[in-house]
DNA sequence: ACTCTGACTATTT
DNA sequence: CAAATAGCCAGAG
């Protein structure tokens, strides 16, 4: 399992990852890439979410940066609607923060099976 | 082919 | 503890 960041290959797999984001979970940038095997190119990650919208089941809304910041917010057709949505799921959001982040914090290297 | 930019992160000042 | 620095790598002009 090298997965290298070639690609569109590598965009896929941040879709796939993004996509099973539980409800009212959150992530960040970094988590994905290193779950890919990427962890240097967590930009790229960020990058993907910028064509995540036209995948409909990746909610770019549960992804942020390692402290919870809701950096992406600004990519969202309306700047408040990446918080609305994430306080609709039972996260509080605070300033483009979320509050206990780690409590909401889903991890895929350890949720998930780390199995493609 | 080159340069600049960016939804990031870890490390060092 | 806040700010700067350095890796990272793919897309756009």
């Amino acid at each position: 399992m090298n997965y290298a960041p070639k690609t569109e290959n590598f965009f896929t797999k941040v879709y796939a990852v993004a996509a099973q984001i539980p409800y009212g979970r959150v992530t960040s940038y970094g988590a994905i890439a290193k779950y890919l095997g990427a962890a240097k190119s967590s930009r790229m990650v960020g990058w993907a979410m910028n064509g995540a919208h036209t995948h409909s089941e990746v909610p770019a809304h549960r992804v942020v940066n390692r402290v919870g910041l809701l950096t992406g917010k600004h990519h969202f057709p309306q700047t408040n609607l990446m918080q609305q949505l994430l306080e609709n799921e039972g996260v509080e959001v605070v300033d483009d923060k979320i509050l206990a982040f780690k409590k909401h914090f889903w991890d895929p290297s350890v949720e998930l099976s780390q199995d493609f």
